[in-house]
DNA sequence: GCCAACGTTGGC
DNA sequence: GCCAACGTTGGC
């Protein structure tokens, strides 16, 4: 079962709005390498949701993706924050997923803590300058992650 | 709020 | 297809 590492801005969207919803869409990803990574999904496959932009910038719980990739409504929505005006309707290139709670940790797995952790240094989450905000997470990551809870 | 580093765009 | 310029991400 593949395992996944999503980012938002608590501000917007956070671990605890998804607690509270049980079920929730992830949409308004407007990145290429991001979108194409959601295609990759399957309902069922677990993941890390990663609080960016805020005072502590982490790992702050986990969900459980709960279907396959499908177009984001958002981006067709002309009252949508996340309105693409590119797209016309009939092509929208821009992908969502929906998605489970699963668990809200009790505390965030912060930053520092992810970066000097041996088993990690190969995920584009710990690497200089990246911003990919959807990326893969190994079976061996996912349990490393798991046991720093 | 700053700004380094990035991904994307668009002129050529 | 290159690559400079741009807008955005995201830690600090």
């Amino acid at each position: 079962m593949p395992y996944w590492l999503m980012k938002s801005e608590p501000d917007e969207f956070s671990i605890q709005d998804l607690e509270r919803l049980g079920r929730s869409r992830w949409d308004g990803v407007r990145s290429y390498q991001a979108r194409n990574f959601m295609r990759q999904m399957a309902d069922g496959d677990g993941f890390f949701f990663y609080h960016s932009s805020c005072a502590t910038p982490g790992i702050a719980g986990i969900g459980r993706i709960a279907s396959t990739a499908y177009p984001d409504p958002t981006a067709t929505d002309p009252d949508s924050p996340y309105f693409d005006p590119r797209t016309n309707g009939v092509t929208n290139p821009w992908s969502a997923v929906d998605v489970d709670f699963v668990e809200s940790l009790r505390s965030v797995i912060a930053l520092p803590r992810l970066k000097a952790e041996p088993a990690l240094v190969q995920m584009p989450l710990v690497q200089k300058g990246s911003r990919l905000s959807v990326m893969p997470v190994s079976e061996d990551e996912w349990h490393a992650i798991l046991a720093m809870r």
